[in-house]
DNA sequence: AGGGTAATTCGTTAAATGGCGAATTATAGA
DNA sequence: TCTATAATTCGCCATTTAACGAATTACCCT
């Protein structure tokens, strides 16, 4: 029960569905996720530690860049969570315009995302 | 993306998905719900409310008595949801431990149950 | 070793949430 | 119409949560 309210918790917090949306289909950097939420780093870092605990993403270390990603093999129970989350906001509108300014983001530097990040919130 | 939230939400408490997952199968009086969640009656409504206004439950009146039951059509995207959680829970101890005390309250008197549940926790 | 930097952890604050009891509402029955 | 009662709404309090900036950590590169 703790492990599945675990997942529900994170799921109940609109940035953190974004950005599972935004890894829908791709990997991100912090920095890129930063930049897309226009949160404090701090805060998207938090984040991101409540969706790494309930096993929604996964992480990988790439020097001083740490890159998020959906789960490869996840429990049948993440997989139909994910599918349930992404199946719904498919069409959102809200979900949309992130996916444009992704592909923006997308195009960018990371080094260029990145400098100027700490601290202050992305935009 | 209001709407899916607020399903989200709902879902974050675990007082709400015991009482989902009691719903499974059958139908529920208010009062049975008090007295499974051992919850005060003015937190039960609020928490029944609350999956009221997320689509995750219907709910009949019948005299005095008000009746909560799982969306009988329900949307795809809310179908998928209880689907997942069921699913996921199916197996779980605290819900186990629910559905056997749940066995014995519907072998009690709804009205009995109700008697002197005003303001103080059920149990 | 030392400097620079991406990300995290820590400490604080404001807002949201879950809980209760009291008051209110709606309905059944005398 | 009056009383009783199941459930809800209201008002309050304690806890949790999301947000930020500052401090720390981890890692690369001279």
């Amino acid at each position: 029960m703790n492990e599945f309210m675990s997942v529900c918790k994170a799921l109940s917090d609109e940035n953190r569905i974004r950005a599972i949306m935004a890894l829908n289909g791709r990997e991100l950097c912090v920095c890129q996720i930063i930049k897309l939420l226009a949160l404090a780093p701090s805060t998207v870092s938090k984040h991101m530690s409540i969706l790494r605990n309930a096993r929604l993403v996964e992480w990988r270390k790439e020097g001083l860049w740490i890159h998020y990603r959906l789960p490869g093999k996840p429990a049948p129970e993440i997989r139909k969570a994910i599918a349930w989350i992404c199946g719904s906001l498919e069409t959102n509108e809200k979900v949309k315009k992130d996916g444009i300014r992704l592909k923006k983001i997308l195009k960018m530097d990371p080094g260029d995302i990145c400098r100027g990040q700490s601290g202050r919130a992305g935009q």
